[in-house]
DNA sequence: TTAAATGCAAAAAATTTGCAGACGT
DNA sequence: ACGTCTGCAAATTTTTTGCATTTAA
């Protein structure tokens, strides 16, 4: 994953094997908490440990490059940082998917009205998905 | 708290001295966490046990008489449910505050783009707060 | 070459469980 | 009186840490 390797290089980040391991999985299924992206990587890297995947998400948050999103009623789970969008969750399947969502009005009016100034936007949508409806 | 006995004998939930300072600590400080919840309490009921916060919050958030609140980068708060509301935390003094916004828009956008049927959303809006600009 | 990362095992922290006795209804 | 709740201790689960060794740059 080249694109990965330069973008890790960029924020003084060694790569190896393991994160980009981490990375790859990330970049696959966007949406994993620790357990899940461990057992995941377990498969194609035998080897590696459950105390560095720790290690690597927490250091890679720091620097901005994972996110940890809280998702109700679930493990968090952990995604590549992208540009800011919201999360909506199937709360009968466990699905989380990205959405982007206009938070402009909202966030001014709050502003308005707290008189904080705001710099972080978290929005978690709980809803039942196109799929679990059919069924 | 007159008030909260009656509520949670309505949902058949045994009323003791125990769970009423979990309530009334609530009432009063609004968002805590599980240990300062127990801090708290101790104070003026020592006896308290951390297994019996836990499992009676546990208990009232599956009867809904109590909500998480799982703020970024802070442990999880508990508040007592009210009316559907969305929070804004000040990223330098870690203050959580509740605050009305009207996400009926974003809400409606959202189910058109997903089509998901919508039943909850959280909102949190991270910032520096009023008297921390200050400072 | 050298600072940083890995993997292991151990430690620490967070949460849950089982059970005997106490308590609310 | 009965079934639930409490508090304790122990068991689990989750996360972090220390350290000898390996590895990326």
């Amino acid at each position: 994953m080249q694109k990965y390797e330069s973008l890790l290089r960029e924020r003084k980040i060694k790569v190896t094997p393991q994160r980009l391991a981490i990375v790859e999985e990330l970049d696959g299924h966007i949406h994993l908490s620790i357990e899940e992206l461990y057992e995941a990587i377990k498969k194609k890297f035998p080897s590696i440990s459950l105390a560095t995947v720790y290690k690597n998400i927490n250091a890679m948050m720091e620097q901005g490059f994972i996110e940890e999103v809280r998702v109700p009623g679930q493990k968090s789970k952990y995604e590549l940082t992208k540009s800011p969008h919201s999360h909506i969750v199937c709360g009968h399947c466990g699905k989380v998917e990205d959405i982007d969502l206009d938070l402009e009005k909202v966030t001014q009016t709050a502003a308005n009205v707290s008189h904080y100034d705001i710099t972080e936007k978290t929005l978690i949508l709980t809803g039942v998905c196109p799929k679990c409806k059919a069924s």
